[in-house]
DNA sequence: TAACTATGCCAAG
DNA sequence: TTGGCCTAGTTAC
């Protein structure tokens, strides 16, 4: 579930909590026991993010790639050095809610006999367990978790469109995007054509460019599809540093003060089908079918 | 307890 | 275009 945005965190998090750091890896699931044994205590350099695609780097020079399609999700813990080095306010959960730690101060944590952080029990379904000294990491729900050699990672990513989150160019996503008659809804979504881009961030950003997402997208003249590039990473790299997603501009949020940090009507269109549109205030927000997709629009604003 | 849903993607037909 | 798949939470009965 979760786009773009929240793999980029994940990134992030990851390289603060385990780059260059000596890591345990285990596989409590089974599904991944032979990864897990060649990861298992060697030195992870890096994580890195394309599109919805995370890559973390090995010392012994494979690549680690998941994806957490529809379900996957990281779960987080450790200590007082844990929540220090996250640079992204040490999320314990990333993939399709995010969550943080509850204010309460956390009890000092259990330690192996190597003083290495003792995470809990795992659920029986974590595909793969990652520990440091400091903290541990546990994957459920992927729909990829394997071993890549630095090549077929590089093939991994050439397959992707540009993302707006690595400042890509994106004249590969323009000139792809106009020269097809696809929708631009269909288009938006596609990872080869742009990557990180999924259903929420493609409606909100078809709506603030007040574009109807099944117009043919050769049709949509390119300095708009620029328009709808730079959009997009603008609202990702606000999705990065909020770790959720808002697209609604403040003065649309009648009666929630600008900088309130979680924001009642963060979106114009997503899932709020039935209900009064932000900007018109007609009941013209629908829901329809889309390459098997729900896709969210205003009748009114979108033409 | 079952049914349903979800920010995704792929292969088969 | 459809079915399958990965999992957990919410809602319905």
């Amino acid at each position: 579930m979760p786009e773009g945005h929240s793999v980029h965190r994940l990134a992030r998090q990851f390289t603060d909590v385990f780059g260059g750091r000596r890591i345990r890896t285990t596989s409590p699931q089974g599904r991944f026991t032979e990864g897990a044994a060649r990861m298992d205590g060697q030195v992870l350099e890096a994580a890195r993010a394309h599109g919805k695609h995370f890559f973390a780097d090995l010392a012994d020079g494979h690549v680690l790639n998941v994806h957490l399609g529809m379900y996957g999700a990281w779960s987080f813990g450790g200590d007082e050095r844990f929540d220090a080095a996250s640079s992204i306010g040490a999320p314990r959960r990333i993939g399709e809610r995010e969550v943080h730690a509850d204010g309460a101060a956390a009890a000092e944590p259990d330690r192996d006999d190597d003083g290495w952080v003792l995470p809990p029990p795992p659920v029986p379904t974590v595909r793969l367990r990652v520990r440091a000294e400091h903290g541990w990491a546990d994957l459920i729900g992927a729909s990829t978790c394997r071993l890549l050699t630095p090549a077929e990672a590089s093939d991994v990513v050439a397959k992707l469109g540009p993302d707006p989150l690595n400042d890509d160019d994106p004249a590969p996503f323009l000139d792809l995007a106009g020269r097809t008659r696809r929708p631009i809804g269909t288009v938006l979504m596609d990872q080869a054509a742009v990557g990180g881009i999924g259903n929420i961030f493609r409606a909100e950003a078809l709506f603030r460019a007040g574009l109807d997402p099944w117009r043919p997208s050769n049709d949509v003249p390119r300095e708009v599809l620029r328009g709808l590039w730079s959009d997009n990473a603008e609202l990702m790299r606000e999705g990065v540093r909020l770790g959720r997603i808002v697209t609604t501009r403040p003065e649309h949020r009648p009666g929630v003060p600008a900088e309130q940090a979680w924001p009642e009507h963060a979106n114009y269109v997503y899932q709020r089908q039935g209900s009064p549109c932000l900007v018109c205030g007609q009941d013209a927000i629908v829901v329809e079918e889309m390459a098997a997709r729900k896709l969210y629009r205003c009748t009114v604003c979108q033409r």
